[in-house]
DNA sequence: CTGTTAGCGCGTTCAT
DNA sequence: ATGAACGCGCTAACAG
């Protein structure tokens, strides 16, 4: 059927091992030879087989991403980055490898299916991006795979989640974290520091470390100004948490449901920028001005805030630079400092969705 | 280092042969046997090796999905719906397929690259989704990579593309085609309607199969209106297309240019959504008003455009029930009709970023 | 420099 | 119903 490493050699006069070698360029052969060698491999139309090489070789050129979901532009934008770095390298030996965009929805099952599906395959390299999903049980079933898949060669890095212990004496994987809470701490920061006191805040997916992290941020920054949960505005503020997800929907009901709760809220940050312009949305709907009735805000950065009405003041992260550092990792081209965890900074953008309270403006 | 299945076997007390059995369960097995094979496979934390099966049996688990860009929503929504659909299917033969999302960043030679991975690996299916580049050289080098591809048994489907005819003897592949010319005829009609004339028209990227197909509906659109190549009228519409390219910058950068060709343009229809933002944005910096002094509308209907300000008239293309059909011909789960080409139709959907020009107005 | 010889881990005959 | 043996296509020693 398919051409296979001795017919080239037939065809070229030489023994399967010397088409081998000058396949894989890493042993000397004599230049006449290769050369006929290369000629017989055009002829034939020649491809290597690479689950035999695999096999043979004990080495794959799969790196596996997973990601919660393509069709997000969070993670559409980090699996760019993430396999750009990978299939680049032009010349290098890491050339060739093929990255596996893995979509698991946010789901635990498919996580772990994947992550079975790439020890199969014997991945080269595993990352995996996004928020992790909190349940013990869930989590130690993902560092059991990942110990597996680490013990076998497979090099295993963490982006966007926290770090994870391996059991048994495994090295905890290479990780890399975004520094969500000091952002979302600035971002209500800045809406304290714009006059705003009944501030909403509508959180992600329950259950997610991202949700958890961005949603301490905001408690730390209200803490900070003196509204910590001892406090009566504490307790109010408290009030104003509306749990939420990562879409659209959930920000537009957040937002009615948070104005059903106190009409007099001024501000609502959001757990990412989707949501936020659900909250828009809604608020719209309601015939309230953004951000002269309510001001909002979002989070990561994403390039559709630029152009919503108004354009969204949100939290960046550095989603290219950090599917970059990713890759690079994966591919083990660096290493990170002893412990293994680095931290990527986020940025507060200040755009026009926000603004002081109507009550402090002249 | 790794369990292979002659330890399952060995742990169990039954040959290699039999271990293999219970795990493909295409086979009688005795009910006590197969407990305790399944039992040492528990044990040993066993995982075949996805090699040596694709090798030992000559079929592999892998589909590739090319797309041109990850981070764009609008592959990241054709992916996400592919990619479901083909892990899914719990408990068909089909499951434990790795949907593998191949990112060609829209370059003709990462394409190609791809393409060669996949058939190295063997790859069960292969979907190429989006525009194709249209340089005879590279079909001719995609329609041989493809015909290779379906020689050994590797299923191959064309979404979002012009069907594609295979070198030799092979069958064309099967191809979902989008009526990309069909909506932007319908778009400019809707335009038109409104009392525009000076219609401009940003194009995607040059020597794409959709940005061509698109153009070409937004001509026709004018022809039908009497605005054909050969009148006056025509010719001045000739003269407001602006090539672009599918980014926000060169839809801000068209937009600019758009008007320094003629201040007079009162509607503007770009290639695809993004485009279009583009478009409003150097409208907004210019002080003009959409749709008040500008009439836009891009194409797509990804989801960021209800959020848009103004919300964004489009054309709807049903990118989730397409990734799903591709999704099932690529497992062989249906069948397209004899020709083996099926057309995605588009919808109008008219929102707030059109309206009749300023002139005609009361 | 090049050919020969073993496996890599599994599916699949062919016997039993 | 189960085991023994062979081969998938390739790389990696080991000779020469």
């Amino acid at each position: 059927m398919a051409v296979t490493l001795a017919d080239v050699a037939a065809r070229a006069g030489v023994s399967s091992a010397t088409v081998s070698r000058v396949l894989n360029g890493n042993y000397p052969v004599a230049a006449g030879t290769r050369e006929r060698v290369r000629r017989a491999v055009e002829e034939l139309d020649y491809v290597v087989n690479g689950q035999a090489r695999a096999l043979a070789a004990a080495t794959s050129d799969l790196v596996g991403v997973l990601v919660n979901d393509v069709a997000d532009p969070f993670f559409g934008l980090l699996a760019s980055a993430l396999q750009g770095e990978i299939s680049a390298a032009p010349g290098s030996p890491d050339s060739g490898k093929l990255a596996v965009v893995c979509n698991t929805g946010g789901s635990p099952e498919a996580e772990l299916t994947y992550l079975t599906l790439l020890e199969r395959q014997r991945a080269a390299g595993v990352v995996l991006t996004g928020g992790a999903v909190e349940d013990p049980a869930h989590t130690a079933a993902v560092a059991a795979r990942l110990a597996r898949l680490a013990a076998s060669g497979t090099r295993v890095v963490l982006c966007g989640r926290p770090p994870l212990a391996l059991p048994g004496d495994a090295p905890a994987p290479a990780s890399l974290t975004f520094d969500d809470r000091g952002g979302a701490r600035r971002l209500t920061e800045h809406l304290l520091s714009l006059g705003h006191r009944r501030i909403g805040y509508v959180t992600g997916p329950p259950g997610r470390s991202t949700t958890r992290h961005r949603l301490e941020g905001h408690r730390a920054a209200l803490e900070a100004h003196g509204l910590g949960p001892g406090t009566a505005d504490g307790a109010a503020a408290e009030e104003l948490i509306v749990r939420g997800g990562y879409d659209r929907a959930s920000g537009y009901d957040a937002a009615l449901e948070l104005l059903r709760r106190d009409g007099t809220v001024t501000a609502v940050a959001a757990a990412n920028d989707t949501v936020a312009l659900g909250v828009c949305a809604a608020l719209r709907d309601l015939g309230l001005d953004v951000p002269g009735d309510v001001s909002v805000a979002g989070f990561d950065d994403l390039p559709f805030g630029i152009d919503a009405s108004p354009a969204l003041t949100t939290v960046r992260v550095p989603l290219h630079e950090a599917g970059v550092r990713a890759g690079r990792l994966v591919l083990g081209r660096v290493d990170l400092p002893p412990g293994g965890v680095a931290t990527v900074p986020t940025e507060l953008m200040v755009r026009a969705s926000t603004a002081p309270p109507r009550d402090t403006r002249r």
